[in-house]
DNA sequence: CCAAAAGTGTTCGCCGTACACCCATGA
DNA sequence: TCATGGGTGTACGGCGAACACTTTTGG
């Protein structure tokens, strides 16, 4: 394929426009201590160097933007394997102050407890309580802001809370976690009616006494069972 | 600003980076003759000359992803003031045979009565029923049915269809613009109550006469009442 | 036996759905 | 007067919302 270099071979139509930087940032969502969290890291490039960012970079020549996104949360982070929707193509001509870059940002949801080793490897990496966000470089605020209304959006028709938990989880918890997203408290037997009904989660021969002299009972999602039912017009869905 | 060929001063980190081509490409909705269209136009530049391509063009270096949209809608069809909302930034590297470009693909809708006479100017645009697209060069298909997915999603939560109508319609109208949105029938009875329950639109004293003898009442749509009660927590809601 | 969290059912009101006839009018 | 499209009301069922007590068990 064509370099950025040698453009001599392309058409004039295509030779003659404007080329551009564009970046992939990543909104990073975690599920710990009951809350619902970010993860930042400190700006590694200058100017701005040492200040909260998201984690991003920018796009190679030959590089879909996804997999930018991949290899970007890979080497700043060590995670992989991770849930990435892309969210908006920021474009504004003044949103680096250095230089015009575009900037396509993704969210992601981890299961932090299956990754927190690996974070340790990311100098400068840290999780935030989305309740105490810190001060954030150029658009990435607003860059959060559009993920957790998209989050929110998305949680309620897809079974993406899953995303943040572990693959065992206990209904208290899950029922923790949705009311860390939309900040809400919800009715306990209402809940677990609604969640139990859609007949996507399977009870384990298990209990989680951590919390409790009782137990809570370990369920897990089958996704196997979720697919089935999509191909036949199912729709995941929480009124909450 | 600092432009596209004279990078000495930027950071390292930043000159060495690839630059890309970047496009827009916009699904524009229209509706008339009781179904919903889709325009496109005859491409203008090599290779694929003469086949049928969305309205797209290159982002020019200081320009905004939407202002881009802008011109490039304008200048090809003649259109302004139209419903613009950004889709999907395309990012394969080969999705152009010609060389990577990016795509930020938007979607339009406009009202078709109101500009018919602008598009006369258009050369090579031409509206066609969405039950029958002609095959569209690159991915431009896919992005036609990512369009229409969004459509069918934000017009359930959003009053997006009244973007398609004249100021003045009919109820008879507005059904049937829904019926081709979704390809789906609906009850009259029903229709008409969810609509008019929601409080947004006015009856002028005014009958469309048209299409029947008794004719049929015209409604507008109340924009300062939707903000109203929007900010009061509301929201449309048509459960099709 | 007590504290602390897990688990469980019922009632009510609203809304979505199905469904069939009268109205107005120009030709 | 009749053909054509415009307009209207009701009954039923299901689901979301509100709500309080029992169960388990380690200390």
């Amino acid at each position: 394929m064509i370099s950025n270099t040698s453009q001599r071979s392309l058409p004039a139509e295509y030779s003659s426009q404007a080329r551009h930087l564009v970046a992939v940032d990543c909104i990073i969502f975690g599920f710990d201590d009951d809350e619902l969290k970010l993860l930042a890291i400190r700006r590694q490039i200058a100017p701005n160097r040492g200040d909260w960012s998201l984690i991003g970079g920018f796009v190679n020549q030959e590089e879909s933007l996804h997999d930018a996104t991949v290899r970007v949360i890979k080497k700043l982070t060590g995670l992989r394997r991770i849930y990435l929707s892309q969210l908006y193509a920021h474009g504004e001509p003044d949103r680096d102050p250095v230089t015009r870059v575009l900037s396509v940002s993704y969210y992601a949801l981890i299961r932090c407890q299956a990754h927190n080793q690996e974070l340790i490897d990311a100098a400068g990496a840290r999780w935030f309580s989305i309740t105490q966000i810190p001060e954030l470089i150029f658009d990435h605020q607003q860059m959060v802001t559009m993920a957790l209304a998209e989050l929110r959006k998305e949680a309620r028709v897809k079974p993406v809370g899953f995303e943040l938990l572990p693959q065992k989880f206990t209904l208290p918890q899950l029922q923790i976690l949705y009311e860390a997203i939309y900040q809400k408290q919800f009715d306990k037997r209402n809940f677990r009616k609604r969640i139990l009904q859609m007949g996507l989660l399977e009870r384990l021969d298990e209990k989680d006494k951590s919390n409790s002299r009782k137990g809570a009972w370990y369920y897990q999602f089958n996704r196997e069972r979720y697919r089935q039912l999509t191909a036949d017009g199912f729709y995941f869905n929480l009124p909450l």
